[in-house]
DNA sequence: GATGAATGAGCGTTCATTCAT
DNA sequence: CATGAATGAACGCTCATTCAT
């Protein structure tokens, strides 16, 4: 999909957006931690919007690894909703830089290309949580009084809620410690 | 706290923010909005940094009178999260214009005093939604299983995500009827 | 020739000058040391421009009657001339605001008139020097070999080099100090 | 030390303080002088504040390069005190530019690291004169009475006031003439 | 492929001045 | 007399992008 240096690209300008915020994503800054030029990067990338775009991308990329390097038929919904769970707080823990990067998504408000493949991100992991949820509430491990969806929006919320205040506390407590309290709390909630 | 055209100036920029997204809240642009010079705004305030602290504060401030304007002892702690859920709810759904201003807020992460406000509400909301909780648990309405704090931030996390994805998707559902099933939700969740 | 009020705000102005540069010297700092507003300035000078011609008047007018004050007709044209010298350091030392005044002369030099008036406070300096010198040469106490001119030039340079040197290093040294070893210097030039 | 776009760009800033004062070197202005965007400018120089010491670095330098070319073991003090006399106003006669750049120094008082620079400057030039005096007075050419700082602070204070008059005066008076017989008097003042 | 120079539009901010009240 | 609001022009600077070399 991506060419080497792309993919160095755009994780350089990962790391740029974690290290400093997505405002001074400049292109200038960004030829500075390459160790190129400006105009280098013109050949790699029409414009600055496909390298944001490709953030996007490889983030939604490393999502669907995650999802599937998990996914087994021999695990519960409630066993796989739990792994899911710590696996992601597990990267976000190993990348600060994803939190920052998820977080800067409402720049992306004004593009319309740009805020489309945010939504299609947070679409396919809702459903993919909504889909498990099913599996469990057919097997009978999950409750049944609520829906799929609504608990796919509970969870992500509580995911993407607790990652927030982490960034924005400066990372300053344990993520993984919080995930798991997080995941005991789910796993009381949602069984049958 | 803030004079007439201050108020004035920080609700033009609200409306800018929500229209055309923060990125594009330019002092020309607000000038232009408020159809007057760029230097007038000046007068007003002394930095556009200081514009933005106070859309963040009287959005704050809206919020803690709606929740004074909600809260009473008679009420059970569910009947008050109930009102409470569905006044953010109906808050937001009257002005959208909410919806993108706190969306917005990833922009200051790179100003201490902004982000710093920023969390400050955020932390103000989960702890009045922690302290209701307490109380439910305390007159045994609540389940006593799952944390005060984890319920609020369960709670936040879903409110926030839902607010989201209406603004994403160009608010294109009716949010109140979806505030309504997610409280019906939680209700079950929440009940000892 | 000024009114109070007028002589209030020259003062100010002078002291701005002083303590923060003449490029810091705007109107509305200016309103704000004297604690009136930006208005208020303009009803007692029409523009800027006058202010900055009242500040070199008023230290045209100081030099003059420090000048007219020193003067008696029972002193040598060498006495005269040391108790002016001295009378000039010991000003700029009390008063050391004034060296910032004086050597902001170039600020004006875009403003035909208040270039003229820094150019005739500069000729009548020296002017007077010159005819001190003139009366030594005729009563026989100052050498002859040298013009007038050139020696009020010579002296009138040293002042000002000195109180600048004085300026520049921030005051650092003892400016009458210094300003008596260079009278002491004269006196062996000038000397019949 | 700079390259030629700089060395250009500096010139150019040199004539456009000649011309119309440092008050209105601008960018924009300067941008206009040397026919390019005021972006362009931006790739030489980080900062308008670096053109500024540009500007006084290569005075400086153009003065030291006088000095050295000057000297030499085989002339007395006061034949090398004649020629770099006759040289600086020679220098100033050909380049009057340089007579509206230093004397616009003060501008450069809010700004920690111009001022110092135009302190070195200054200290280095005086310093200059001083060492030849001293040799004067060594072999016995020049009178022993006064002290070498003493004469240096005065003949640099004689030549700037000169130089400053004769910008002050429009460039009205030969100014070589004026410094030949400035010379002629100092020569009468310095010999033993 | 890569570079360095250039551009045009835009940004936040400051300033001297004006004027209705 | 004084104020506070307003203006228009300017300022130093940044940015995404282009292009000859």
């Amino acid at each position: 999909m991506f060419t080497e240096k792309q993919a160095h690209i755009i994780n350089s300008a990962t790391e740029l957006i974690a290290r400093v915020g997505i405002q001074k994503l400049t292109i200038k800054n960004l030829s500075k931690e390459i160790g190129q030029s400006e105009g280098a990067i013109y050949r790699h990338f029409e414009t600055k919007r496909d390298i944001l775009l490709g953030i996007i991308q490889i983030f939604n990329e490393t999502n669907i690894t995650l999802f599937e390097k998990i996914f087994s038929d021999e695990l519960t919904a409630i066993e796989f909703l739990e792994r899911l769970l710590k696996a992601r707080f597990e990267c976000f823990a190993k990348k600060p830089v994803m939190a920052a990067v998820i977080f800067s998504e409402e720049i992306f408000q004004d593009d319309m290309r740009l805020s489309q493949a945010v939504k299609e991100t947070m679409d396919m992991n809702i459903e993919g949580i909504q889909n498990i949820i099913s599996r469990g509430q057919i097997d009978g491990t999950i409750r049944k009084d609520i829906s799929p969806k609504q608990f796919a929006v509970i969870i992500m919320g509580a995911l993407r809620l607790t990652v927030k205040r982490w960034h924005i506390n400066g990372f300053s407590f344990h993520l993984e410690t919080e995930g798991i309290q997080l995941w005991k709390s789910f796993e009381k909630i949602l069984k049958a």
